[in-house]
DNA sequence: ATAAAAATTTAGACAAAACTAAAAATAAAA
DNA sequence: TTTTATTTTTAGTTTTGTCTAAATTTTTAT
């Protein structure tokens, strides 16, 4: 397989989460930086090599084959990542760019070696869920912070949002995995929030609270 | 620098240690399991880039920014198999394979963090002296197996050919680096030695003599 | 010194993965 | 239900790195 098919595989998984029936071209095109007509030549490739299955202008799916080699990529990025933030450490919004590199790197070997050196992460520094060697996954049960009542106490674990933009708002405000957060007071007109964090309090737009996952 | 370019810089670096006054394009083509023709290519592309010095039909040359980039290559590569050995457990005859993918992998900063994570290493499982960041190479004093007098005990530092086949004959000697090898008699006819290693006497035949590298 | 052999380069072609521009199919709106 | 807009696909090019076959240069041998 070749980078960039599975590149491919990993978008549409990725847009699969969201709309499982069917992904279509214009929304793999926007996420690998390149044109409709190019992911259709892709697809329609794919297709004959039995990793997903395309039904013209019907939009695109993963087969079982397809989704087990997605999950794999996956499974090697987040296991990079672990191993950029724990080992070399790296900060949590530096380590995307270089794991897209190293998620190519074919050997099944390696990565399970890698594994057992990390003691098989379930999770990576942006609190997604790294697959096993199986391709089973474990979900963590996790709510939105917006979607928090007023008063309570939670713990940060993970982002929707992992650009570095975002993770360097939050290493500025002092969030990161585990922190704590307390809701002291929701703005019902811009649902803007009021959060302590760290022994700081501040106020956060909705746009963040949005894309942070708590427990 | 594509993965491609990379490949060609590497092995003319290499190839150069040996005929420093110019690499053949035949050379290379066999290194690179390829054609002439497309070395020929390659190679007029890499003088444009002015990474290489090429006459036609009188060979090539490493840039003083070519020979730079190959020992960067040659670093990556050389940290990954450290890595694989010391932190995965891989043993010496599987990690070329794998580093030869790794060495192509970009960020700069990795492969410093890496050297950081790793102490610095000198050398790599192979014996093979590693480049610091400035491309400077600590040379090791050393001997051929087949040079040393009768009766002297000697050290293993290195091998001169890393394939599978023959790491895995030492393997099954008990040899590897830092192994202690004392000559027991040598054989003028065939050049054979008799020697002994981890409490074992046995024969070698004067192609593995040749292939060690001692201390 | 010339002929034969070997090495190297050129010319033209191909596959992968991208692109542009135009055509076709589907979805949305009047 | 047409018409319009959007999405998707097709057709034809481009670039990178490779190839084969033919031409050229260099080296070796007679």
């Amino acid at each position: 397989m070749t980078t960039s098919e599975e590149n491919y595989l990993k978008v549409i998984y990725h847009l699969a989460q969201v709309s499982p029936k069917g992904v279509n071209t214009n929304a793999i095109a926007g996420m690998l930086d390149t044109k409709a007509s190019s992911v259709t030549d892709m697809i329609k490739k794919l297709d004959e090599k039995g990793l997903v299955s395309y039904v013209k202008y019907q939009g695109v799916s993963l087969t079982e084959k397809g989704l087990y080699s997605a999950k794999m990529i996956v499974r090697k990025h987040r296991l990079w990542e672990v191993f950029l933030v724990e080992k070399l450490s790296f900060s949590w919004d530096e380590v995307h760019e270089i794991a897209e590199e190293l998620e190519h790197i074919q050997s099944e070997k390696l990565i399970n070696r890698l594994d057992t050196f990390l003691e098989f992460p379930d999770f990576d520094p942006h609190g997604d869920p790294i697959p096993n060697a199986d391709g089973e996954i474990k979900k963590m049960q996790k709510k939105i912070l917006s979607d928090i009542q007023l008063n309570e106490t939670v713990k940060c674990v993970g982002v929707k949002d992992s650009s570095v933009e975002f993770l360097q708002f939050l290493d500025k405000k002092g969030i990161s995995l585990g922190t704590n957060i307390t809701i002291l007071e929701k703005e019902s007109f811009d649902e803007t929030l009021k959060i302590k964090a760290q022994e700081k309090t501040f106020t956060i737009s909705n746009k963040i609270a949005n894309n942070l996952y708590v427990q």
